[in-house]
DNA sequence: GTCAAGAGGATTGTCAGACAATCTTCATAT
DNA sequence: ATATGAAGATTGTCTGACAATCCTCTTGAC
């Protein structure tokens, strides 16, 4: 029997199926920040009743995907640059450390699975699709920390990162910003399998500063 | 006008003061580890209806408080020691980072505050109510990673504090732990005030550390 | 006596409909 | 132009319902 498998069989709930679709829709930047969700809508949109819509939004507001205030309901959080810089302030504490322990501790298959997935960024990267570049960037990040023996810090990342998608959305699409972070990211690579701990980390950080770096470049140059 | 008042009286609603009730019994350890939660109990016994409690529910289970699996409902996790290490580990590098930059910028008000908290802690510490010891524990934190200039990094940190609470009270009920607590995190306070940077990092992660450690031993010596 | 099978009750997932409280908007009056 | 107020929209919350699923306990077979 594999170590790490869970044979209950989950039937999907609506509740589940309602909140992926919505994360979806904010992660594509289908909502406008700000702009507030009305439940009727949402409803007959997707088809299901309003108590389970609102199961569904209290999950999304525990992940602060949306906001929601008494009596005006659920909306788009306007996420401010201040806040962002927090993010990505504790995105880099976590995933430095994550990239540190997974090139002490990667298989060497899941090591051609985080090429593979880098590979799968540069092809978007050529591409003009800035959801398929946040998409394929993001996968590459859930390698890397699936692999550095911490759940929770995987987890926590995981919950930074779609807070910020937003942004990286827009930053992706500055000039020559998909392949600087294509250079970064191998970069990355290259540490982890080496099994450079220290490169790994320096790599990571960098690479950190400079998404958050083009965030703010991107923010500036629309707002 | 203060600069960070928020104006908006939001009126609480039957789901936040559920959510607050749930979430003080499970700190509490109302509820054992592993044990289900009946909805239409719960419903009678805080007098209110199913879909403002699932709607509770579902924000718990979103701080990973509370388990619910399709068709079996919700119910209380029982935190494996494998994942209770991950948290500590995660909460170590942000606690570490929160003290650090607390020594660089905390104000004099804040610190006296911190003292204050400190001595509530030693009164708690020196009864045998475990938890009162956990609450001012966590107020003693709170005031720390209040004042670290990052408020993503402080709730992320809220929340995993939040999901150890069980292992807290137990370990804190161990033969003279609470007042090796007491002295590292007096040491935390001192080099906070001293405004030495390293002196925090380096005390604040002794401090958990050993309350990792001191975890470990009520976990072994227990189950 | 132990184990397998099945029936019945308990519990959850989901819906529909309702109504008061609150917010929003727009027309009106000053 | 600004303040007032009323109508409409929206949310917060409840009740009641029913099918699907799970759990438990009895029964029967070996």
């Amino acid at each position: 029997m594999p170590v790490d498998f869970n044979f209950r069989i989950s039937p999907r709930t609506v509740q589940q199926e309602t909140v992926d679709k919505l994360r979806l829709a904010i992660f594509s930047g289908l909502f406008q920040p700000g702009s507030r969700l009305i439940e009727s809508q949402l409803c007959t949109e997707l088809g299901i009743s309003r108590p389970s819509l609102r199961e569904a939004l209290r999950s999304l507001e525990a992940e602060r995907l949306i906001e929601i205030v008494p009596n005006r309901g659920p909306s788009i959080p306007a996420l401010s640059w201040e806040v962002a810089t927090a993010i990505y302030e504790v995105r880099e504490l976590l995933e430095v450390e994550a990239a540190g322990r997974c090139a002490l501790r990667i298989s060497p298959e899941q090591l051609r699975e985080l090429e593979r997935s880098l590979s799968a960024f540069e092809q978007a990267a050529s591409s003009n699709d800035s959801l398929a570049q946040v998409m394929t960037a993001a996968d590459f990040y859930s390698i890397i920390l699936a692999n550095c023996g911490n759940p929770v810090l995987e987890e926590v990342h995981r919950g930074l990162v779609a807070r910020i998608s937003f942004f990286r959305g827009r930053s992706m699409s500055l000039e020559g910003r998909a392949q600087s972070s294509l250079a970064e990211m191998r970069e990355i690579v290259e540490a982890i399998a080496a099994g450079d701990e220290e490169a790994a980390r320096k790599a990571s950080r960098q690479h950190v500063l400079k998404a958050k770096a083009a965030a703010k470049r991107s923010m500036d140059g629309a707002v």
